[in-house]
DNA sequence: ACAATTATGAAATAATTTTCACAAGCTGGA
DNA sequence: TCCAGCTTGTGAAAATTATTTCATAATTGT
């Protein structure tokens, strides 16, 4: 290709910083479904971007372009070309960059693990284990261990605005054993364990087991010895080109199970969301005045 | 999908024995440069093959659809659809639940979201976020916000295996502007903040980059305004069928530094890894006499 | 070969889309 | 706090584009 040769896409990424509010967000939305929108009408792309049509206008000009139908032209022109290049394949995740590179690699791995576990998944012990979290008849505890513990509090900082009565067990701390001392017959205990396995981690779910709580295991695919007292085992492919395993999976279904429990408890979420922006604008209109 | 899903290509095909002369050499000229030429006006199409403005709209009738207009919408679907890597075209992840499932919605949401921040990321930028972050001359800080500190926390786990030097900045915490006392010209900041932006994380950026700090910033599509400030900065897409934004595509991009960061510092990484390891053993070993 | 039927394109009409001028709104500096 | 300058959207005018009408040409069957 010529040094002057650049896609639209291109260009766009290239005056992105110049544009203003507006412009910016329409061109992430011609960048959301390229090049589809752009082949569009002027007025459905300005409506789909939630932008007014002269600013469509605007941003083509700045893009170069004397009209927005030279800017369609040389987006068809550009889909000729790309069509006609009989191996144009699309099977990059960083399309910049080689497939070689990391980026693609490791996305590879990530989006294999996510399509396995997903594959095996069974959404009766999801929605199970989603109700469990969601009952607040009984207190929730959620553990994590030396790494996962980082996974722990994202839920814990979730589950904490969606409903009352939860606590993150710090398993490395020396202090979890008090938490125990509280934990009731019917209590949940979210639990993280992937390899390497946790003794700590371990000890702590069969005192909860002996005290008739419920346990709800995130794991990896060859699961931790855990699960044989848990409930409900939820478990993850982990697998990654690096020298640690991957969390984005266990990130993935930990997202969706507070989506879930969001929704079946939407109510009471949004009440206690607006209650903690209140609390967040005071907190900042108290700084002001320090 | 449905049976009746066919390609506009395929029903062209399907009715050519029934097309007349005119309406033929059109359709000929449709699937010479498919779909590019559809997409522009029907004057242009017309012109192209030869024929008259009305047989064009007459071939589009006989294809089903009602006017021009819809032929092109239905023609940028397609394009819209075949854009999709084919393995984001996946119908259902977990084969077991039904499609509108919240674990179906969910993960499509998600893979969408990695492919269009994977589509649009710089490898440069990227390869060049790795290269601050190995650099051990300056220190490194890791700094996140209300929610994204758990991210933070989960770069710092790793980072501080990688190499020394490494601190997490609670930005919450009132002691933050301790460690910039110490920050020194060079030294590079890791910073996470998406929306909502928070002010704190901003001050913190700013007066980092007064002390000629680099930053490292991690945010969403619509960038924290610590962008300015930035060297590098990598935008995620974070945008789920959920109450809250997702972490999942930012969790990615972490882990795939990591991975980057490490193969390049293999060897110091796998000296400290073992050592830790036998620190560990020796932690477990002293708990075994307690 | 002729009438009936169907296909085609020029031109007029109708619809849509694009552009432009202007005013309101917002932002940042004094 | 106000003003200057830039950004954004509204609505009208202009341009383009699509649809319909109708006359003519081509095709087919008898």
């Amino acid at each position: 290709m010529a040094i002057a040769e650049q896609t639209i896409s291109d260009r766009i990424h290239g005056v992105l910083d110049a544009l203003t509010r507006a412009e910016r967000q329409l061109a992430q939305s011609v960048l959301e479904n390229y090049p589809a929108s752009g082949l569009g009408p002027l007025t459905a792309l300005a409506k789909d971007a939630a932008v007014s049509v002269p600013t469509v206008a605007r941003m083509v000009q700045k893009l170069g372009y004397k009209s927005y139908s030279e800017f369609q032209a040389a987006l068809r022109e550009e889909l000729r070309a790309k069509v006609k290049t009989p191996i144009a394949k699309h099977d990059t995740w960083a399309e910049a960059a080689p497939s070689g590179h990391i980026l693609n690699r490791f996305t590879d791995a990530v989006i294999d693990n996510i399509r396995l576990t997903l594959g095996q998944i069974d959404p009766d012990a999801f929605d199970h284990a989603c109700d469990l979290m969601t009952n607040q008849d009984h207190h929730l505890y959620i553990v994590g261990g030396r790494i996962t513990h980082t996974l722990a509090e994202y839920l814990f900082l979730h589950m904490q605005v969606i409903r009352p009565n939860v606590t993150h067990v710090q398993s490395t701390s020396n202090t979890w054993p008090h938490y125990l001392l509280n934990a009731k017959e019917g209590d949940v205990f979210v639990i993280f364990d992937v390899r390497r396995y946790e003794n700590n981690t371990l000890k702590l779910a069969e005192l909860a087991h002996q005290r008739k709580a419920k346990i709800v295991l995130m794991t990896d695919q060859w699961r931790s010895p855990v699960h044989q007292l848990a409930t409900v085992c939820l478990s993850n492919r982990i697998v990654v080109p690096s020298a640690w395993d991957s969390a984005t999976t266990i990130m993935l279904l930990l997202e969706t199970m507070i989506s879930s429990i969001q929704t079946f408890n939407w109510t009471q979420t949004k009440a206690r969301m607006e209650e903690l922006e209140d609390m967040f604008d005071q907190t900042k209109l108290f700084r002001k005045f320090t």
